[in-house]
This record gives structure tokens, C-alpha cells and sequence, in this order.
DNA sequence: ATTTTTTGCGCAAACGTTGCCGGGAACGTT
DNA sequence: AACGTTCCCGGCAACGTTTGCGCAAAAAAT
């Protein structure tokens, strides 16, 4: 039961693997008796080419390289679903890789991807990454390429995003709006373009409302196991105390709420709560948790379709724009306006 | 930038590519000199082996399949997460592909992997899947495979799953010392292992307390979007109405607890409620979720050692097991004592 | 000094496939 | 009848690497 090659149907119906070869590529210097000989028996022994050899031979691999920093992470296995979801009506297929937020890893991967010849690479950065000056390589090699979510603008690539600022201008001028004056950040490390653009959404909407910005509000995560719990004690510490919670991620809403409940803060009565994240459990939480969402599927499939044409019509070099998707803004309880506050 | 190989190396050491090749994998028959040169050089311009043509020449490919129905999916991406720290620190890499819980996607997956020449398989079946028979070929053929979680008993190789039948039991029989004796079970396909084997733990523990077993509280579900609503519709309306819930994945369980919110059913007071799942946030719902929970990263480190085992020793045909590992019961507020039911 | 052994390396085949070139047969053209 | 085309097909090389074999030179044994 060994994988059936060209030369094995050579072999059977006496002919050359060439010719063969040809035949099943429906070449036009072969004879359609000849044609129909071959797929006939190519079909019924089910033959299929070697992805392997087909690579080695420089021709295109129809894979596509996803890198992410975690699959584990709703809004990547969204985005995930999404680059499939295109991936497989193209007739690409898909190979995962994960840097778990590390630079050398991420190295690794792409190194893998690109030697296992894949056509083209998605790719968002990891936390680590600051230098992208491999990513520059990989451009310079011709090698299609498509950054999503956590992009770098010094990259002139293909670039899709979410409207991270609005999305963050959206949440905390709706906490402004609800009365808050104290509004904690807890996000994620400093080098990323999202938590740049984050941040940045937030600052406009304090200045906006004439709010005074504190970086002492402001707290920078790494993914720990269970940092967040130190970060809220750190920000409750503090004087005033904040009075409402706005954070970057899944597992930074969920740690912060954890925290708020471990110590017996009633929300939104006493601290108010938005999450930047696209938890599907997010209404059934105690309380329901306000978030600002993220096309991630929308993401991922438009960052597939941008790739797959970039590989398709490699001459014509469409020049490298950026997307932005928007965001969406869910409020619900966790932020409702308490009276009292106003 | 083109990458290097050993061709160039050759050239510029004034070598043939044979020596180069020994020179880099140590052979003994190189002088030390040479290698030392060879190495050196290599090491300066940066060579790496292409893959491709290490599997084309039907070497390992250091590369370890990994086929799940959804990456989306708590369970999996923890197992993965397992998976990928073994893989790792073993030298090789994982490649992951989705099934969608499609039995067509299945096989082409499978196809994809064997032909991109991974070393190994580790493989949870999609809910369609109930002929094997891709999977015993694979095993003619000698590719090392692991299945894990969803498996197959009448194939005849490593497994490694989670006590499904325990934890269903251990459910049961907590819902039925809490005074619940109308236990609905909401469910995934029956096809699969896991789903026979938690149905059977449900009914042991009926069985037990000498509560008759009624399949008209055994609800399947089919992976849909919404039908979680539905399937509650559908019990609610059994006269005398079920008193507690079982369900057996995390989208049923958020499914059933957003539906049991929406008819203002009081959780545990009206109705009990447990999930068998993994989500993170079950102890932040409201009500914080009782649950089952598997080890699932365990699962995958174990399911990727067997399978890697398999792989180096392949000579020593050890006896496929299949390895149980123990599910956790999680008592929380959504399961909580009632006294005026009791 | 001659034969044997060892050492160090190159040649060529192979993995599965495709592209380039070349060639025989049948046909049509003068 | 001689030549040019067209139509089909086979041979060979190549992609990057490993490997069995062979061969020359150096070292060792006689």
C-alpha cells in the first residue's frame, strides 16, 4: 500500500513517466486516447501527486503558513477559522504554527514554514518581537506575505488590522460618559502595534474629556500565568482609587475579574469593567462584561484573500495597503451607568 | 538571499557535495580538517537542510501531524498546547490541521499530512467519522499514530484518553446526592467514543441510585450554531419537567446556560446545572459553573510522547495501550444543594 | 620493496516530478 | 519522390540531499 507514483503508471500502461506526467497535467501533445488511458488508471489506483517532490521541483506548494503567538486565544483560532475558511475554497491548505510570544520561536517557525516552501505566510508578531528585520528578509526573497492583528508599520506589506484605536476610543469615552474619571488600562506588553494603537484610542478619549492622563493608570502585562491579580492590587493601591477597569485581552479581562470578585468589589457599583476581547462567555459572566469586539474571522479571512492574490498575480505588485476593520462596542453590566456615581 | 545548500557549499570549499553532506552529519570517513572547514563554513553563511529534500529522500521529516475537528475548541487547544511543549524540546515540529468536524476534510487532511511526509500522526476524529478504515491503512502502512480523546476502539493502536465514563459518573452522581432525580443529558453526536462512554457513565450513576433511565432526557446535538436553545426547548417541555443538566461540551454548556437564562430559570434553584468542559471563565458565570474537566494538556503531552516513542524505537513494536487519565469534578454555585428540593 | 590495509574523498544513483529537447511516424506540400 | 509539418511520445536533466561503491594516495604490514 505504498504511496502510488507517476512512474508506477508508467510502468503498468508502458509508456514514459513524462508522458505520464503530461497526460495527468492535460498537456496538449498528448493524444486523448492517451489522456484518457492514463487518468482512467490514475483514478482508479488513486493515484496523487507528491506534495514533496511537486516543492522540491519549485513549483507552487499550495500550503499556507500561519504564524500566531497562541491558538489557544479565541481571537486567533477566530482569525484561524476565517484564513481556513478561504484557504480551503482556494485549494490552499493550512499549517499552524505557534511562537507562544517567543522571538526565537517565532524565527523557528518561519524558518520552517518558508523550508517546507509554503506560498505564502500570515503571520502576526509575538510579543517579543521588536527586530522584524527577518520579516524583511523574507520580503526581499519575493516570498508573499501578509501581517494580521500585530503588525509593524516600518513593514511595507499587506497589512490587515482591527480599529484598535476606536475600539479603545469607544470604551473609555463610554466610561467617561458613565461618569468614570479614574480609568485603570491593564494591557499587554508595550512593543506591540496593538497596544500602541490601545493606548493611544484611550488617551484621546480622556483627552477628549478634558481627563488628565496618569500613567500610573496604566498597567503593562507579559502573559504570566496569574499576573493580573498583582496588577489590580497594584492600581487599588492606589489613591484615589481607580474606578473603573479597561483591559487589552481574554485573559487579562478574566484575571481582573477574578481579582475584583476575590476581594469582594462590587461591579459596577464600585469599579466599572470593559474587556478588549471576544470571550463567547462575555454576557453570561457575573455580571455580564462589557467588551469591545473584533472581527477576528472578517480579519483572517480578508488577510487569506489578500495573500492568496498577492501569490496569484505575483506581477502585478498591487501596492501594499493596510486594512482596518472596526471594532464593535458591547456594553452590558459590568459597565452599566450607576446612578449614584454620576 | 536565495537559501544556501550544500551545493554551494561545495563549490566554494572546492568539494563534491557528498563530503560536504558527510562532513555535516559527521561521518567518520571525513578527515577532521574537513569537517572542521565544511562546518565552519556552513555555520558562517547560514546553511540549513532543506526539508523537503530530506522527505523526498524518505528520511524523517521531524514533523509531527496533528489533525482536530476545531482549534476553537478549549479542549484541543490545550491538548495542543501538550502537544507542541513534548514536540518541542523532542526536536520536531507540529503541523495542524483542522477537520471541521467533516469526515471529507478528514480524510483530506490526513492525505495532506502523509503526503507532506510527517514522521507521525496524532489524530481525534471528527464527529462524522465512523469507518476507520483511512486509519487502519495508515497503520498497514507502518505510520506511527496516536489517537487521542476521540477514538476508535476497534483499532489496534495508542491512545490515550480521558476517564470520559468516570467523570459522567462522578456528574451524575453528584447531581443525584443533590436531591436531582429528573437529569437531563445534553450531548454531541452519538457516533463518538466520548459520547458513548460519558452516556454510559450518566447511566451507571442513574442506575445506582435506582433512578430508571429515560431517553427522552438524552438530547444529541450536531455541532450547530444555536441549537443549544432548541434542545432546552425541547426538554423544558417534558412533563415533570427535568430538575438538572448534564452537558458534555463547552458550547452546549454556554448554549444551555444562556437559554436557561433567557426563560428566567433560576440556576441551581429551578434547575442544576454542570458542564463537561474546560473553559476558563466557569468559575466567573453566573452562576460559576460546576464542571467536569479532563487534562487536557496531559492528554496531548502524553498522546506525543507515545507517538514519538513509536516513532524512534520502531523496531521494538511495543503493545499499543491505550492510557486513561483521570477527570476532575468541579463543584460550584450552578450545581449547589438546594434544600428545599432535597 | 611489494602487498595489504586504511584513510579520505568523488561519482552516480535515487527519492517523484516536470521542462526542455529531440525523434519517429504520419500527413501534407511542392 | 523529396521535403517540411504536425502530432505524440521518450530521454535526459534538474530540484537538494543521502548513500553505496569505487578509487587514489597514504599508511601499515609483510
Amino acid at each position: 500500500m505504498d504511496p502510488v507514483t507517476i512512474k508506477d503508471i508508467a510502468r503498468a500502461l508502458n509508456l514514459s513517466t513524462s508522458t505520464v506526467s503530461r497526460a495527468l497535467r492535460d498537456s496538449y501533445e498528448i493524444s486523448p486516447e492517451t489522456k484518457r488511458l492514463v487518468m482512467d488508471y490514475a483514478e482508479r489506483i488513486n493515484y496523487r501527486p507528491n506534495p514533496i517532490a511537486l516543492s522540491l521541483k519549485g513549483s507552487s506548494s499550495r500550503a499556507l503558513g500561519v504564524v500566531v503567538p497562541q491558538i489557544a486565544n479565541n481571537f486567533f483560532s477566530q482569525a484561524i477559522n476565517g484564513i481556513e475558511a478561504i484557504a480551503y475554497n482556494r485549494g490552499y491548505h493550512v499549517i499552524i504554527f505557534q511562537t507562544h510570544e517567543s522571538y526565537e520561536r517565532e524565527l523557528a517557525n518561519i524558518q520552517q514554514a518558508v523550508s517546507r516552501r509554503v506560498d505564502g505566510l500570515l503571520i502576526s508578531l509575538s510579543s517579543e518581537t521588536s527586530d522584524v528585520s527577518h520579516l524583511k528578509a523574507l520580503q526581499a526573497q519575493g516570498l508573499p506575505l501578509v501581517l494580521f492583528d500585530r503588525v509593524a508599520d516600518e513593514l511595507n506589506v499587506a497589512q490587515v488590522v482591527a480599529d484598535n484605536f476606536g475600539g479603545a476610543y469607544a470604551a473609555t469615552s463610554h466610561l467617561l460618559q458613565t461618569g468614570r474619571r479614574r480609568i485603570a488600562h491593564l494591557t499587554i506588553p508595550p512593543y506591540m502595534s496593538i497596544t500602541q494603537e490601545r493606548l493611544a484610542g484611550y488617551r484621546a478619549a480622556l483627552e477628549q474629556y478634558g481627563v488628565p492622563y496618569d500613567e500610573n493608570l496604566v498597567r503593562y502585562g507579559t502573559f504570566g500565568p496569574d499576573e493580573a491579580d498583582q496588577l489590580v492590587e497594584d492600581l487599588l493601591s492606589q489613591t484615589p482609587r481607580p474606578d473603573a477597569f479597561f483591559t487589552a485581552s481574554d485573559r487579562l479581562a478574566l484575571g481582573c475579574l477574578t481579582a475584583l470578585h476575590r476581594r469582594g468589589i462590587a461591579i459596577p457599583d464600585d469599579i466599572s469593567l470593559i474587556g478588549f476581547t471576544n470571550l463567547p462567555a462575555a454576557e453570561l459572566l457575573n455580571p455580564p462584561m462589557s467588551t469591545v469586539t473584533q472581527p477576528a474571522q472578517e480579519i483572517g479571512e480578508l488577510a487569506a484573500e489578500r495573500l492568496i492574490e498577492q501569490i496569484e498575480r505575483k506581477h502585478k505588485a498591487s501596492p501594499p495597503s493596510t486594512t482596518k476593520l472596526p471594532t464593535g462596542l458591547n456594553v452590558r453590566d459590568s459597565s452599566r451607568l450607576v446612578k449614584t456615581v454620576v
